[in-house]
RNA sequence: GCGCCCGUAGCUCAGUCGGAUAGAGCAGCCGCCUCCUAAGCGGCAGGUCACAGGUUCGAAUCCUGUCGGGCGCACCA
């Protein structure tokens, strides 16, 4: 059924053929509303420039020539254009039996998202990478990969330093995590990365007054932190963070921490393989004296400077370089990361975690050895991303240039807090939590007032406000720099996730109904039954064919914005057939009060309606209730 | 200065790797619930696809240039 289009391919180069002619590959498309036919091509055209001749005149002898493949009627020719008309009962039959599963695709993809500083609680920027990168991981697994999520944890950074020192500087203790929360108090006093980020903020406005003592107990705990001395301390803002991502309907397979990679020696290894490299090296005098460097103005051109510090002339590291190791790790190219349980996740499956006293192995499981691997990182640092591109490239090493060549920085736009630049250093940021309890309540009370006795009305408020979050943030590329306003960010009419999961709650609806006159939704309905749909059934069953295509493409070109879109339009397509009404004005696509026949073969068509508008918003992290 | 990204309706965005009369939502106006969920549907109005060249049977889409906006170019990440 999705197979249409390909069936049509063959089925026109074919008919080409008959002509003496070859087209390399021959474009399918659907017809615009108002012309004849379901799918076309333009093909003649193509022919016009070989054959020398007028492309209508062409197109009428493809159309004779052309022997339609099952569930295709005929092909007619609309001036140049070939289109080809569907049979109805065939199309809408085949698509109703549903898409051919996805195929194994043999490919294991590491998708690294999240990644957020483990001192402060998570803002709306955050929350697009999350989005974005649970999407992806998403849309790829349904495709057919095999996929691992790893979140990476900057254990030993300045930021995870600032924080600890901060409690120590103010005198305070962080409350404890498993203590029961104060419902009336504010999560800064109970919810460790807000916690802890309220006094990050407070320790950038003290250093003015008190900048040298603070400079150096940062220093001091920064060293504790290398050797991993604070590590339960970070661990438990991650939790904290966590929850926040959890209750988003993003989950992970594993915690890389920095500090992890660097033990492990991925580092020094990752920088022994550059050292022999034609294009790094250790100056002994100049402004790099010291400092081991990398020679990239060949392959970046344009720089000022084209070397690049990897390692500082104090002996440490640069973010490039750590990050190189760890994509060569990624890559399959290292091993010696030991893992331990972190969490078990209520979304599913266990967080494992990198642990210096963890197992070599997780329960038998493998991690990292990816054929691909997407990095879902701020577009701001576009730069250094291509420097750790660059520099697996130039390692001189076939597995470098592998893992260049398939890594991806999906690259996404920042956002901005009604036209302002968020900074979590000022604090000038909308928490995510904030915005989530916002959502959430704002879509309550519109539960309240459209359907005041739904039974799972909190349920149905979670799903909704999440939803409309999550979608803002989805529907539309992720170049786009994305303005976060209340009104948008949480409207829940128009080009919205509430509207997809409306359309979604209303075919939920009629199957409830149908259950309810004793019908079963699920059966498949009898041979003859497609017999009397007609043009109607066509144009949504065309919409519902488009899953596949829709998935594979968004999983090619990482983009759940394609996912997103296509949701909009078939809840407008199934919107549209369900207030359809014939030229007499009455409704005319009822289901139950359709006649037998045509009511089950309506009645599957929702079914299959309702499966799609799921599995679409499942792509994107976003529930579908039965009833809203 | 150099590099990357963006410029489509008043606003926010889609636009099937060059195809048919450029589509949605929001905002505005007019209609539709004795009918399976009106968070919906139909209609009206709104466009020199930033600008100028070029390639092509055909350009919002590809190439060159210009203008406007954003971001980046640390021994930070």
């Amino acid at each position: 059924m999705s197979d249409v289009k390909d069936a049509l391919r063959a089925a026109f180069a074919r008919a080409v053929a008959h002509l003496g002619a070859t087209v390399d590959a021959i474009p399918v498309q659907e017809v615009p509303e108002d012309k004849p036919g379901d799918y076309g091509t333009p093909v003649a055209f193509v022919l016009a420039k070989t054959l020398k001749r007028n492309p209508a005149a062409i197109a009428a002898e493809v159309v004779d020539a052309f022997e339609p493949p099952d569930g295709v009627l005929r092909a007619e020719a609309v001036g140049p254009y070939i289109n080809v008309v569907l049979d109805p009962a065939a199309f809408t039959a085949g698509v109703v039996a549903g898409p051919a599963p996805a195929p194994a695709r043999g490919r294991k993809v590491v998708v690294e998202h999240t990644s957020v500083n483990p001192n402060k609680e998570a803002h709306v920027g955050h929350l697009r990478n999350v989005v974005l990168g649970d999407a992806v991981a998403r849309i790829l697994r349904a495709d057919g990969y095999d996929v691992e999520v790893q979140n990476y944890v900057d254990d030993t950074g300045r930021q995870a330093a600032e924080s600890l020192f901060a409690a120590h500087y103010f005198g305070e203790t962080p409350p404890d995590p498993h203590a029961p929360a104060d419902p009336g108090a504010p999560r800064t006093a109970w919810k460790l990365d807000h916690w802890y980020g309220e006094r990050y903020v407070r320790l950038g406005r003290a250093k003015e007054a008190d900048g040298d003592a603070i400079e150096a107990g940062v220093a001091d705990v920064m060293h504790a932190l290398e050797r991993g001395e604070r590590r339960a301390e970070i661990e438990r803002i991650v939790a904290a963070q966590l929850a926040t991502f959890w209750a988003l309907g993003a989950t992970y397979d594993l915690l890389v921490w920095e500090s992890d990679v660097v033990a492990s020696g991925f580092l020094s290894r990752g920088l022994a393989v550059l050292e022999a490299s034609p294009y790094v090296e250790r100056p002994d005098e100049g402004k790099y004296a010291g400092a081991l460097v990398m020679r990239v103005g060949d392959f970046l051109p344009g720089l000022e400077e084209d070397r690049v510090v990897l390692v500082r002339s104090d002996g440490n590291a640069m973010y490039v370089a750590k990050d190189v190791g760890y994509q060569f790790w990624k890559a399959g190219l290292f091993e010696g990361l030991r893992y331990a349980p972190f969490a078990e996740q209520p979304g599913g499956g266990r967080l494992w975690t990198s642990h210096p006293a963890g197992a070599d192995d997780a329960d038998g499981r493998t991690f990292a050895h990816a054929d691909a691997i997407v990095n879902v990182i701020d577009a701001r640092q576009s730069h250094p991303q291509t420097l750790v591109k660059t520099a697996l490239a130039l390692s001189g090493t076939p597995e470098g240039e592998t893992a260049a060549r398939h890594a991806h920085h999906l690259a996404y736009e920042v956002v901005t807090l009604e036209g302002e630049a968020m900074s979590g250093r000022k604090g000038t940021t909308l928490a995510l939590d904030d915005a989530m309890d916002e959502a959430v309540r704002r879509a309550g009370a519109v539960v309240a007032e459209k359907n005041p006795d739904l039974a799972d009305a909190d349920a149905v408020a979670r799903a909704v406000g999440l939803g409309a979050l999550r979608f803002a943030m989805l529907k539309s590329e992720a170049k786009r720099i994305i303005d976060f306003r209340w009104e948008r960010a949480l409207d829940l009419q128009g080009d919205t996730a509430p509207y997809v999961q409306y359309a979604h709650a209303r075919a939920a609806s009629i199957r409830r109904a149908a259950r309810d006159a004793g019908l079963d939704p699920d059966a498949p309905p009898g041979a003859d039954a497609f017999a009397a749909v007609g043009p109607l059934e066509v144009a949504l069953a065309r919409r519902v064919a488009q899953f596949p295509e829709v998935r594979t493409q968004a999983a090619d070109e990482l983009a759940p914005h394609l996912v997103a879109q296509y949701a909009l339009d078939l809840a407008t397509a199934w919107n549209g057939y369900y207030n359809h009404r014939g030229p007499d004005g009455a409704p005319d696509t009822a289901v139950l009060r359709a006649e037998p026949g045509l009511r089950e073969a309506r009645l599957a068509l929702v079914g299959r309606v309702q499966a799609t508008l799921a599995a679409a918003l499942d792509l994107l992290g976003i529930e579908a209730p039965e009833a809203m």
